[in-house]
DNA sequence: TTTTTTTGCGAAATCAATTGCAATAAAAGC
DNA sequence: GCTTTTATTGCAATTGATTTCGCAAAAAAA
């Protein structure tokens, strides 16, 4: 049976103050200020466990690499800014998919990256 | 100076022959029938020279990682066959890069990555 | 308390990509 | 054509980054 230890809940936190996708080491930068002793293996034993959960989800950066964030948010795009490496949140989705993919082809899903400049950086 | 040997010029005709985007493996799989002795590092090498000469540009698969395409074809978006692993080039943009994101951020590109079944895995 | 999951730590496994080196071959010069 | 130069290749070994694992100690829950 699943135990509630500080440091899985400590990573769910993480991820509840920083709702956006965040790599393992953030995960770890960020997870050491709640539980300081938080190690590099349980990360990745919790992400697996979260993701198997569905709690989170993964998330991969063209050059950033894999990244995790909290499911349940419905579908939505991503912004990565080139500057900071900080990836954000955009809401909602205005593709449509059946009129950007020729007749024959099912499409199921789909993933879109914005890469750029945040609001913080432009200045 | 650069040579024009038989591997590189077989390089470039897997990808004349497979007009989308390839991963190593299948670069090595198809130039072996061009050249049989054709080694995997020697793909390395090449795929990376013709990068530098902007022949070839990278593109990243979220699962399927790093991959490799013809450059001169304009933005494009790219659709992804999960039962047949096949890349597919989707002529055309249909996004409005400046009504997708909200003000204040700079968006200076954008990759669009549609999954779902081809028409030969349909039926 | 007792049981058993989970952790921290270092070592080890993975996988993609790179490198050293002797052999090969492109292309320049004769 | 033939020789010389040196970029390039094939091969195996190696790197580097990420992820996993073994195990004793710690701690959650019964
Ligand atoms: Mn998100
Ligand atoms: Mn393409
Ligand atoms: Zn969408
Ligand atoms: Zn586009």
């Amino acid at each position: 049976m699943r135990r509630n230890t500080t440091q899985r809940m400590a990573i769910e936190e993480v991820f509840r103050q920083n709702d956006r996708p965040l790599g393992v080491d953030e995960v770890l930068a960020y997870g050491r200020k709640l539980v300081e002793s938080l190690n590099q293996a349980t990360v990745y034993r919790n992400l697996k466990l979260l993701v198997d959960d569905g709690r989170l989800k993964r998330v991969t950066h063209p050059s950033l690499g894999t990244m995790y964030e909290r499911t349940g948010k419905g579908h939505h795009h991503h912004f990565y800014c080139r500057a900071c490496n900080h990836a954000y949140e955009l809401p909602g989705c205005a593709l449509n998919e059946d009129e950007i993919a020729p007749d024959g082809f099912v499409v199921e899903d789909h993933d879109v990256f914005l890469f750029g400049i945040c609001p913080s950086c432009v200045r």
